[in-house]
RNA sequence: GGCCCGUUAGUCUAGCGGUGAGGACGCCGCCCUCUCAAGGCGGAGAUCACGGGUUCGAAUCCCGUACGGGCUACCA
């Protein structure tokens, strides 16, 4: 038996759960569900100028909001702590001290503007741009009596002499092959003592034992430099898996210059976290050639990173509508009426605290919308004439259909027969209306859109017949009333 | 510039040497029907980026080219 698998998501926050940050978390969480492995969640928070706790507790809402849970994180202690990088500056440092006394690392005194000067001659002469290793040549004396008068200086790790071609493989696009003449020098510990990114993430992945790393397809060029850290540290090498971006439709990285990019703005726009993870998971990994509709358990009852495809995925913003509009028809009344009840509360149209006692009416009217809807925020809209006292007819609909000729004549049927109703169930208001065209002579289409129109104020409407059952005779045939003489004013 | 990765319909994908290249979203049409949806049925849409190989046979293997993306920071 292999060892216990261990993976984790790091994000870094300078800003909200973005989409693609969502996906990955989705996929580590799904490979650690399936092989009964352990989901950290870890804070990579060493960008001081941009990282807020405000983002982090953003990132960590959208998480329990997707409904993935780790094992081990900010809020659950799991023994690998801390899970905020700005709290590990001790392990940092012990790093550090294992390298130099390994020999592995040396102190570089070059500025900035040197560093960038002898890159940009590099560039400019098509050779490789790396680090030219100036500072590697001084000896340690030297260099410990440069420090010690305080001049600012980072660690560098050392390439070691005869490193061949890093070569690895990478759990999603195979063999992956880095010839060892690019392999740079690079800074590990910058001029304030703070770690750089590849250097703490390895650091830290190391001690938390972090058996797969399953993250960006941006970060595989970095993968050479930070298996060199591991090396050094005389850590085991994790396997990588770099998953391929999500773009925007015009093939560039999404960002909110394309819309919602962030797990909270789809949230907010009334999409289910179900189905968001269902949407997420088959961008860019699939069960088989036709399944589309994965819920959470068969996702990690599948998942694998063999079936994770290598090339980039547009977002599409259709087909995860489409997808949501399939979870929403998918619930039970009751389930959905649980997600109905907010949205109605938000719309002022049904307190809260007065849902219970309505629940079994709200039963009733839930497989009317959840048909047809694909947003929770399309609800409101739809249902409104249902609570209001009153309904305002819209102009289009009253010139269309109330203007008609024959419409009064309409109307006043139906309000008689309607009041004649004991039963005021949808099937009693179906066979009431259906006597309208005979007894009026009025074509049905125009004795239903007429009927329509007075109760829902639109042309468009929820079903007509159990609208008006939910809406109740009193309300329903006061609406009828009003409507007539209406094409006189 | 250098290095790395990718390329199957508008989009997401299946495919892993022999298929009429399969499915899904979207689009179009028909049916159902009290409107709108949903649902059912059907359709259009892919010279598998291009060019060379290897092979009896290539979307599948190899090499180039083009295009796109990533990295190349004392950002993550």
């Amino acid at each position: 038996m292999s060892d216990p698998v261990r993976v984790r998501f790091a994000p870094s926050p300078t800003g909200h759960l973005h989409i693609g940050g969502a996906r990955t978390a989705i996929y580590n969480w799904a490979f650690a569900r399936r092989h009964g492995g352990t989901f950290v969640l870890r804070i990579d928070d060493t960008d001081a100028e941009r990282s807020t706790p405000e983002n982090t507790a953003a990132i960590l809402s959208a998480l329990r909001w997707l409904g993935l849970d780790w094992d081990e994180g900010p809020e659950a202690d799991g023994g690998h702590g801390p899970y905020f990088q700005t709290q590990r500056a001790a392990s940092y440092a012990r790093a550090l001290e294992r390298l130099k006394t390994a020999d592995a690392v040396y102190p570089c005194f070059c500025s900035a503007e040197e560093l960038t000067a002898s890159r940009e001659a590099a560039r400019a002469t098509g050779t490789f741009a790396g680090y030219p290793r100036s500072c590697r040549a001084i000896d340690a004396d030297a260099a410990t009596t440069r420090i010690a008068s305080g001049e600012p200086h980072t660690w560098r790790l050392k390439v070691p002499e005869g490193r061949g071609d890093v070569v690895f493989e990478d759990a999603v696009r195979g063999t992956s092959t880095f010839a060892a003449d690019v392999l740079d020098d690079y800074i590990v510990i910058r001029s304030d003592g703070t770690p750089t990114y590849n250097f703490a993430t390895v650091v830290d992945d190391a001690e938390m034992e972090i058996t797969h790393i399953i993250r960006g397809d941006d970060h595989l060029s970095n993968t050479p430099r930070q298996i060199l850290a591991y090396e050094a540290l005389g850590a085991p090498l994790p396997t990588f898996a770099h998953l391929s971006m999500i773009w925007g439709p015009d093939g560039k990285r999404l960002s909110k210059r394309h819309g919602a990019a962030n797990v909270e703005d789809y949230r907010d726009a009334g999409y289910l976290p179900e189905a968001l993870v269902n949407y997420l998971a088959l961008l860019g990994w699939s069960l088989d050639d036709k399944t589309t509709i994965i819920d959470a358990p068969t996702l990690v009852a599948n998942f694998s990173l063999d079936r994770v495809s290598k090339n980039p995925a547009v977002f599409d913003a259709e087909k995860l509508e489409w997808m949501n509009g399939v979870y929403l028809r998918d619930m039970t009344a009751e389930e959905f009426v649980d997600r109905m009840a907010p949205v109605l509360s938000d719309a002022g149209l049904l307190a809260e605290e007065d849902a219970p006692e309505r629940r079994e009416w709200l039963c009733e009217l839930a497989p009317l919308v959840s048909e047809r809807v694909k947003r929770l925020d399309e609800i409101a809209p739809m249902v409104t004439f249902l609570f209001a006292d009153t309904v305002t007819i819209d102009e289009a609909a009253r010139a269309k259909v109330i203007e008609k000729e024959g419409a009064d004549v309409a109307l006043e049927a139906i309000a008689n027969v309607l009041e004649a109703l004991d039963d005021f169930t949808p099937e009693a208001v179906e066979t009431a209306l259906r006597s309208v065209p005979e007894a009026t002579g009025v074509k049905p289409k125009l004795v239903f859109q007429a009927a329509r129109v007075a109760v829902s104020g639109s042309t468009v409407s929820l079903p007509l017949f159990e609208s008006l059952a939910l809406l109740g005779k009193e309300r329903s045939v006061a609406r009828v009333r009003d409507a007539i003489g209406e094409n006189h004013t």
